[in-house]
DNA sequence: TATACGAATGCAATAGAATTGCAATCATTG
DNA sequence: CAATGATTGCAATTCTATTGCATTCGTATA
């Protein structure tokens, strides 16, 4: 793989493009803080917590950060993943999302040891029968795995 | 049905005798506050948080409330719920629960009008297929059901 | 009965995250 | 340039969960 210590200077160009785009394509004006935001979302590769993207983005304001994830939710840029106990983190839209509404039905899973939240996408629960009881109106169904995940198994 | 103006009164000797006999046979000593907490959470019918417990038995001290739960939950009389994005709540064991060990594997439902968080026991999710990844090592599964409860929808 | 000791309680304080208010700044348009 | 709305930064608030600690209570024991 040779000697890779940073590839991401190399495409910033690119990446700054692409990110111009994503944003623009669902309405949202390209704001330095907002692509630093999205940069971190795209580039981390996990889901993130305000918290989190407020430490790698500092000395960033936590409310203007917390802005612009209501923002991206908003627009279908994001969702927010609420799992049960533990925080709430925001994840990219797979795509298919649009203003308010959000295709996130699938489980997720907190590892308690590292405390990090993912999705279980290949784990989809449309095949989930939903409860006889055609007085609740129901809107959404969540679900949250909790347990020990691959990569702290591996290190224990 | 009569003047039923308060029935309570009726039969709250069985009843105290009754809260007694729980909490003994829980290995929980008696005490009034923790009578008081769980005659609460008898007669309520319906799972409760800290805060409306406090509110029901004010001007009790939220605290001795807080720790009376969690003395609760770790004896097997309650479990506590821990609904994705609302607060949580805490319900009395259905039977079966020992210290530490709950059976609380249901889905719970959120009303997003009154906030109320019932449980749904008629829908058990023993059904449900688990994810085909070896590596997660899974505790717990909990799912949430956010929607219009019975009585909201009714009302509206 | 008096003492001692651990359990239970009450109150103050802290921690953490979510959310709001408002003024300053920025970007765009007429 | 002036006006206007959007965006940002900072202070402050709200809510809930949690801890610390001194006091009180219950009970076993000398
Ligand atoms: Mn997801
Ligand atoms: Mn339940
Ligand atoms: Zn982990
Ligand atoms: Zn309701």
């Amino acid at each position: 793989m040779g000697h890779v210590i940073n590839n991401s200077q190399s495409n910033n160009y690119s990446m700054n493009s692409n990110i111009i785009k994503l944003l623009e394509h669902n309405d949202v004006k390209p704001t330095p803080m907002r692509m630093l935001v999205l940069e971190q979302m795209i580039t981390q590769h996990r889901n993130l917590s305000l918290t989190e993207i407020e430490n790698l983005l500092y000395p960033a304001d936590r409310v203007t950060i917390y802005r612009t994830l209501q923002t991206f939710v908003k627009n279908g840029i994001a969702h927010s993943i609420d799992a049960a106990g533990s925080g709430s983190v925001y994840a990219l839209c797979p795509g298919g999302c649009s203003h308010e509404a959000h295709k996130d039905e699938h489980p997720h899973f907190v590892c308690e040891n590292c405390k990090k939240i993912s999705c279980c996408t290949d784990f989809v629960f449309s095949f989930l029968q939903k409860p006889n009881t055609p007085k609740y109106v129901i809107y959404k169904i969540e679900m949250t795995i909790k347990g020990i995940c691959p990569e702290c198994t591996a290190k224990q």
